[in-house]
DNA sequence: TGATGTTTGTTAATCAAGTAAACAGTTTTT
DNA sequence: AAAAACTGTTTACTTGATTAACAAACATCA
């Protein structure tokens, strides 16, 4: 079942194109996100947030007063994971951990004012990166794209 | 230019979708594929080989002779990382470093009997798991995906 | 009330994937 | 012949993530 197996002496990127794995979405989908992943890195800039504590940031602007264990599960990660990416967060000052009266447990999870400039700093870089990136797209290409995404990712319920 | 304040309380997969980090590639691309990944573990069960190792055989299948130089490329890692994942290979029995005359440095990887047999029954495991994961997208809708995720992949050429 | 169980955040140990740097042989180049 | 480059390897390290155990706080209910 080996189609190519004449091809190796002139492997290059034509040939590769041709093989098993190039057929199967996850190996795309990863070489994808390593590309689009390299670039958010440029973009944030050698010093910059990870991805994870990026997103961590952005949920909690967008969910002031989130919870760590709700922030986890929308995160998709475990709640013992998220403590370091927090304690990043507050080191950094970009957000606190402020306490829920009822509730001696919880801690709600608030964006400082220096939290919100950052994040909006670093999103505005990172959507113009993502923006030249995909230059060669074109709008219903990049809308076909997120709506295909989506769809794998509501396969989840399984 | 927290869009959703007001809604933490009732954060559901509804509201998820309207924050900022939905409208991002990265975030989409990445929850994507461990939805994808995780379905390749499923596919090839418990004590099977994992995705990279798995991608490593369907090359040296796909490539017979391919050096480890030349994999490592294709595979987009160090050649220092390679090691470990053809080590397990060939502990498996699965392919061998085969001595290359005219040049005692190199190695070629060929599958073995078994190794072939192997990766042929993971892909078909493969290949039926993604064809029921992507059971709701159409013909075209697939074909489109695989056109974007390769045009984001040559990108790499910055 | 008090005992039992659950939830939240945390720590510690571990694992997997990957990188970078240094190294020994082996070829290639000058 | 000497210097440079290439191939595979080892070692040490980083990052992201998981599991298991735990303490404090809360909830249930007999």
């Amino acid at each position: 079942m080996a189609k190519n197996s004449s091809k190796f002496a002139t492997l290059g990127q034509q040939e590769a194109d041709t093989a098993d794995l190039e057929s199967l979405v996850g190996y795309n989908l990863k070489r994808a996100y390593i590309i689009v992943e390299a670039h958010f890195r440029e973009a944030v800039g050698k010093d910059g947030m990870s991805a994870r504590v990026f997103s961590a940031l952005s949920l909690t602007v967008s969910y002031p007063n989130i919870t760590q264990i709700a922030l986890a599960r929308v995160m998709g990660i475990e709640r013992s994971g998220l403590v370091a990416i927090v304690d990043e967060l507050e080191a950094y000052g970009y957000l606190q951990r402020a306490p829920v009266p009822g509730d001696r447990r919880i801690q709600a999870l608030v964006p400082t004012e220096e939290g919100l400039a950052a994040y909006n700093e670093a999103l505005g870089l990172v959507r113009d990166k993502e923006e030249r990136l995909l230059s060669d797209l074109t709008g219903v290409e990049r809308q076909t794209l997120f709506a295909l995404l989506k769809k794998i990712r509501r396969m989840e319920e399984d």
